[in-house]
DNA sequence: GTGTTATGTTCTTTGAAACACCAAACGAAG
DNA sequence: CTTCGTTTGGTGTTTCAAAGAACATAACAC
């Protein structure tokens, strides 16, 4: 019944755990090590399906292109040669923008999801495209010497609170910066010379707590973050970022979650993001804002029956939302980020029964929600993980254009 | 900026256009062969990108194990020699089973996707697990002689009107059919020898689409059927079939569109399928039951205001629905099959506008509402797909299998 | 110690695909 | 109707990533 007769595994693609658009091993294995941090040969070996000699090759010729860097073994005693721990180089870096209602942040992120550095620039007034591209310039261009003689810099990644289109960079609509159709991408690369490429900030958060967080090993992940502007959602399905046409999938902040609810700025009404807002909780508690931990400290304080009535509306809300989410995507795991990570940590419990008892048995029975585990580096991760991505792509060219 | 100093592509992974979850080249070509029905050397040349000699090499082994044929150059005159053109043999051929409340029929397809038998097998009443697979049993094995004479059968592929996860063929929860937990592709396979599969109906109508209907030479889908037994719906993203964790994943009839809705079937309130189904139009017909045709020549007849009040109430349902899936998918196409199809006959514009208002921008402009293409033949292309599938993942051990 | 096990190392083999070159089959131009 | 340019198929050669075999090495277990 099986296919059988075949002399040996099909040489082209073997059993690789990660996902198929690599382009061949060398970026298999480079990736591997990034996700990973640390991994030992062996390990490298397992997971492949290669063979030990030719991941000896290939780590070689990565080592020889100074993208990792071994170790001696400090493994756990066990019988057996002991195997050398492969690394990702320090000197591998991307860079990260992240530009926000009140700031724009600029990261730099070595190969290995380390956050080296983080540079929040507060702006007085929402930033402008042009403006935000100038600042992270700048910010970039104070930073150059040392990037130039430290690190070999694999691109940019801007992470946009917006739909973007990612395969130009352009900003379609990012309702709370107000920018529209700003080609930020190009923009930020012709200013700085790197490489530069742009997408949702919620769909690159979905990526990081993929790779690096909650989400580790896993391959269904749906991500949602409340914000001051509202709640942005990526989704992960078969181990890849939901993408959609134009790359405007995963808005999951606008889910219909009441009948006749209040109107939304996308036109619609009933969004989950027009009835679940940390706005409202702000409101009852009598404060005019602040960061979520003030946020949860506040909600946590507080013994009004009417922010515990609030508190539980958005929750059967979020629910609500949750439920479509799982029925339609069979998740493992879903994180929370922002306020919706607080209004979880609140009541835990009562969320995860609303789901239980909302969403299908099959789904629901294995979604399990999550905090966001990587806290305010999540997002430079995920960003970064855009200017890796060509890099990863093929390191073997990046490599040698690097090391010329 | 670019990669670069790379002698050549990479030769593992060539610029394919198809799904990367191709085992090799071999497969590729057998796949595309598969699709398009008829593609000349040269197409395939470019399609697969792979050099000219090595297609050629490809397809001399395919003709060696029976699996394509070429033909001589029927294509339009232009310049240059003309290239041959490779059809999927006729004799590869899958079983397709599909057990409804009120029948199961079983299907024979070739390869290609051309429905050469189509067999409905009636019920008195809702078939069991047993029953289903004993009326399969019988029925293929009534074609036996045939089957073993003229065809070489890749394996049989149910299609099952419920959660099915389909990696083990097991079907969890068929709530029309009232099948739990039943093996059913096990229990298949034992019975007729042949390797068997299982998975959601709406999934594999939605794969059908995407290959042979209106989602041709599209990566992004949604499939919505409307049936007897309530709303059924399949996701395919980036060229991929939405699984998920266990394979549950797509269940769209249970999206939410209305606060304070009736009680579902599965637990929850206000979900699509239980707003929007053919039965309440039945009922304000007059009518105790029928088939699609016969509900949209009702509809058509029928000048009730009470009727066209109805079917206004289920389009704005059904356009929050798809609201939510636009925003979440961004899809390109939107398929309506059974009587959502109807429904969206009777005023396309109505349901067009409805969600241009109401979805987001971007993801908005692309979406287009489609009614299915494939008619009666849907679910045997869909379900043989999947008796196909592990053939088509090697066709070079399945051929060696097949011929010796 | 000695045996066992797991791993790294080196060299050879393999096979899929590219490549270079030539032949074939067409339309277009004169 | 001949010639030319173009596109494709066919054949033999070359390349190169990966497998495989044999050997070396470094741990544990006793």
């Amino acid at each position: 019944m099986m296919s059988s007769p075949r002399q040996r595994a099909a040489p082209t693609a073997p059993p690789s755990e990660l996902d198929p658009s690599r382009r061949n091993n060398l970026a298999l294995i480079t990736s591997l090590v990034h996700h990973h941090r640390v991994l030992s040969r062996a390990q490298l070996t397992k997971r492949t399906g290669l063979n030990r000699s030719t991941v000896g090759t290939l780590i070689g010729q990565l080592v020889a292109l100074g993208l990792v860097y071994e170790t001696a073994p400090t493994g756990e005693a066990q019988v057996g040669r002991p195997s050398p721990e492969v690394r990702p180089s320090p000197s591998i870096a991307a860079l990260a923008v992240y530009p926000e209602i009140d700031a724009v942040t600029i990261g730099l992120v070595n190969l290995g999801g380390i956050v080296q550095k983080k540079i929040r620039f507060a702006t007085e007034r929402i930033p402008s495209a042009r403006e935000a591209v100038n600042i992270a310039a700048a910010v970039i261009e104070g930073m150059r010497t040392e990037l130039e003689h430290s690190y070999r810099i694999t691109g940019i990644g801007v992470a946009v609170p917006g739909l973007v289109n990612p395969d130009d960079g352009t900003v379609r609509h990012a309702p709370h910066l107000g920018w529209r159709d700003e080609p930020v991408a190009r923009m930020l690369s012709e200013a700085t010379g790197y490489a530069c490429q742009a997408a949702n900030d919620a769909s690159l958060a979905a990526e990081a707590e993929l790779i690096f967080g909650a989400g580790a090993g896993r391959d269904n992940l749906i991500y949602l973050n409340g914000g001051a502007s509202g709640v942005g959602g990526g989704i992960i399905s078969n181990g890849m970022l939901l993408r959609g046409a134009s790359g405007y999938a995963g808005e999951l902040g606008h889910t219909f979650v009441r009948t006749s609810g209040e109107q939304c700025h996308c036109g619609a009404t009933g969004c989950l993001e027009t009835e679940v807002s940390q706005g409202r909780l702000f409101e009852l508690l009598g404060l005019s804002g602040g960061d979520t931990p003030q946020l949860e400290q506040a909600l946590r304080a507080s013994s009004s029956p009417a922010v515990a009535g609030e508190i539980s509306r958005q929750l059967s809300f979020l629910a609500i939302a949750l439920r479509n989410a799982v029925n339609t995507f069979n998740p493992e795991v879903i994180i929370l980020d922002g306020f919706l990570g607080v209004l979880y940590a609140l009541a835990p419990s009562a969320l995860d029964d609303l789901l239980l008892s909302q969403a299908m048995d099959g789904p629901a029975a294995q979604a399990k929600v999550h905090p966001a585990a990587l806290g305010s580096n999540l997002m430079m991760i995920g960003a970064a993980e855009l200017g890796f991505a060509r890099f990863l792509a093929d390191p073997s060219g990046f490599g040698a254009a690097l090391t010329a």
